[in-house]
DNA sequence: AAGGTAAGTTTCGTTTTGGAACTATGGCAA
DNA sequence: TTGCCATAGTTCCAAAACGAAACTTACCTT
């Protein structure tokens, strides 16, 4: 079965997951709850690649959890910016940040 | 940067990621939450191929997450059961849930 | 002996990802 | 008005992950 297959699953989970489920995309979202907006923002923030990132965004913006808004005309210059949908995932990347907090401890790469 | 290197992240979002955040894990996770613990059991319900499962449940069961527990030692058998720490991920399981029973509605093919 | 069940493993061809270079558009400074 | 910088992508290629299906192992039933 194919990953995309999952947007007309029976569960509301599997749904979730076929938009919100795949290397990077929530990160991305938390980067957007942590105020970041644009591309060059998301490059640093997460260290995805950048196209990788251009196809997150394009998914996103078609899922309506982003919203693209210009912030430049002249040389066309976008911001991503969290729809109602995108706000309302809010709580799940709360619960996964208390979760990581409690159960994925940093193991420090014994260094000096 | 290599989505394994997340475990080592600041941020305990992408910590969590780093384990939870790829494709099947959640759903696999999903299926124990709902009562399953057995190899074929999960294959049916997800419709994920075999040696991805197997993957999974390796890496879930190295995380901590979850438990291998004999169930049969003649051929060897295994349950795999959530530890605590794998409880403790039904929180963000439910909000996954409440936003896509409230975000992703099931699109019909338009059949018959 | 033949077939069935459960849990993987292997193989192979297709997708996705990572890394890096390249393109497009315009600002600004020399 | 040429040259350099910034932002936001796009393209190319090699490496890793994935999907489908067959194969394996170990036992049990008929």
């Amino acid at each position: 079965m194919k990953w995309s297959d999952l947007s007309d699953n029976w569960c509301p989970v599997a749904r979730a997951l076929s938009i919100v489920g795949d290397r990077w995309t929530l990160l991305i979202l938390r980067d957007c709850f942590l105020g970041m907006s644009r591309f060059e923002q998301f490059i640093e923030s997460s260290g995805m690649t950048r196209h990788i990132l251009a196809d997150r965004l394009k998914r996103l913006v078609e899922a309506g959890i982003l919203e693209r808004k210009a912030y430049s005309t002249s040389p066309k210059r976008y911001d991503y910016v969290l729809t109602d949908k995108g706000q309302e995932l809010a709580p799940a990347l709360l619960t996964l940040r208390d979760w990581g907090k409690k159960h994925m401890p940093v193991r420090r790469t014994t260094s000096a």
